[in-house]
RNA sequence: GGAGAGGUGACCGAGUGGUUGAAGGUGCUCGCCUGCUAAGCGAGUGAGUGGUUUAUCCCGCUCCGGGAGUUCGAAUCUCCCCCUCUCCGCCA
């Protein structure tokens, strides 16, 4: 959630922040027009609150001297009335404007690159060879079957299209990728927790999650609660209406989550392979810092998810998101990291790192105290390390032998 | 799922419908005292939001799990919901 500070003070910066993420001027219009229009009708109905509070100890006073207090009572009642008045419409005007704020994405920082379409994201690095085989490299798919690592076809006999079965030598490598990423991650300081993987409704708004994005989420019938989508909810939430102890900050933590989502805008995309199904699992690392450590954190952060695909050897490189392709709600600045892909002949996300500053924190009421003991929010950052699947489907690719064999013995 | 108990400030813990934003204690901060440590003495110490100012100070309003209600007035009374604990049931 963005601060109401900054509409005040500086509309124009957020009009033009939020029309790189194509939000029209309007919105921020109204947001301004209905904060002044909460202000006034405040200033009115506390004027008379301060009325009632001042004639109730009057009326207090009175009575206990047994003097009559009927004719005060009489015009206090309607006081009282044109209070509750106020307070409905302070409260309607306050409901639009929390809608309006809640559904506004985070603003993209000062660093991030103006681009028009996806094409305009920068490189910021590549690492690994990704030289031409010597031979037609078949895709994950053929692999994973041919290897009979994956089995496509009972996984969508279980639980429908775009769900996937892995067996064998399949199931253990993701296995073993999945303990290799939490070791990882243990190592470079992230406490791992084990969490729910189900979230009530206020966790999902606290993350960014909802109300906005109710359609990609899985919803449990009869309840108030969501499959998460990924791991970043539970874990941004750890802390939620916290206010952390400042010794404790940094926090690092991470978990390995089965993530769940519909995609709902993706019918008929990809309908078959590890790329984009409904549930798959991810190794997920979360930050909280205080607001002037989390630029560094973020490059930290994208070492730290850097680290595993090197250990790995997989061939990546890492983009930064330019003002057209940012399109995670929360985020303010993010990094892609991009793993090859030697049948598509292209890189293929595996990673988003992103730093959120105040946004979730704010949502979530994450604070911590600063210096000079004033509450604060936190600034929270979340990264994948890595997705599980999609890191297996680019380590098999990457690692066939002419044959169709693959070459993994260093893993399993 | 059933029965009971309970949810008050960073923490523990009082609280009869009207000077209770909330006693008392712990912790924390500052000062004094003591040859160090410990102890002692004194003062201070919640958040959100609005006005004014904007390093502050000051003045309002709101907040005692969440929501609705009764009342001139609710932490205190009524209803609904959520959560925690204990016992029973069920279960990996």
């Amino acid at each position: 959630m963005l601060d109401i500070k900054l509409f005040r003070d500086q509309p124009d910066m957020v009009k033009e922040a939020l029309n790189k993420r194509s939000i029209d001027s309007s919105v921020v219009k109204r947001v301004i027009e209905l904060d002044l229009n909460r202000r006034e009708l405040l200033q009115e109905v506390e004027s008379l609150k301060h009325q009632k509070n001042d004639q109730s100890a009057k009326i207090g006073e009175m009575a206990r001297k047994g003097e009559d207090i009927s004719k005060i009572r009489e015009t206090m009642r309607v006081v009282s009335d044109s209070i509750s008045d106020g307070n409905d419409k302070v409260r309607s005007i306050q409901e639009e404007l929390n809608d309006l704020l809640l559904d506004l994405p985070n603003l993209p920082d000062k660093s991030v690159p103006y681009g028009e379409s996806e094409e305009d994201n920068p490189v910021k690095k590549t690492w690994g060879d990704v030289s031409k085989m010597e031979f037609p490299p078949l895709s994950h798919i053929e692999l994973g079957e041919k290897n009979n690592m994956i089995d496509f076809d009972r996984g969508v006999k279980i639980a429908g299209n775009k769900f996937v079965m892995l067996r064998g030598k399949g199931a253990i490598l993701a296995r073993k990728l999945q303990n290799m990423m939490l070791e990882n991650a243990g190592k470079r300081g992230y406490t791992e927790l084990a969490v729910p993987f189900i979230a009530k409704r206020s966790t999902l708004l606290g993350s960014g999650q909802l109300p906005k994005f109710e359609d990609d989420l899985y919803k449990l019938d009869g309840e108030d609660s969501f499959l998460i989508p990924t791991g970043e909810v539970p874990l941004i939430n750890t802390r939620a209406g916290e206010i952390i102890p400042t010794s404790e900050l940094p926090i690092k933590i991470t978990a390995v989550t089965s993530c769940f989502r519909r995609e709902a805008g993706a019918a008929g995309k990809e309908t078959r392979g590890l790329i984009r199904v409904h549930q798959f699992e991810k190794v997920e690392l979360v930050r909280l810092t205080k607001p002037e450590e989390s630029w560094d954190a973020l490059e930290e952060m994208l070492e730290d998810a850097e680290s595993i695909l090197k250990k790995l050897k997989i061939p990546y490189r890492v983009i930064t998101l330019c003002t057209a392709d940012l399109t995670a709600f929360t985020s303010s600045k993010t990094y892609d990291i991009e793993v090859w892909f030697p049948s598509m002949n292209k890189y293929v996300e595996i990673s988003s790192v992103s730093n959120c500053i105040d946004f979730q924190a704010r949502r979530a009421n994450i604070k911590y105290r600063d210096d000079n003991k004033k509450l604060k929010f936190v600034h929270t950052l979340n990264g994948s390390g890595v997705a599980v699947g999609r890191c297996m489907a680019s380590l098999m690719e990457n690692r066939q032998r002419a044959d169709g064999s693959l070459d993994l013995d260093d893993i399993l």
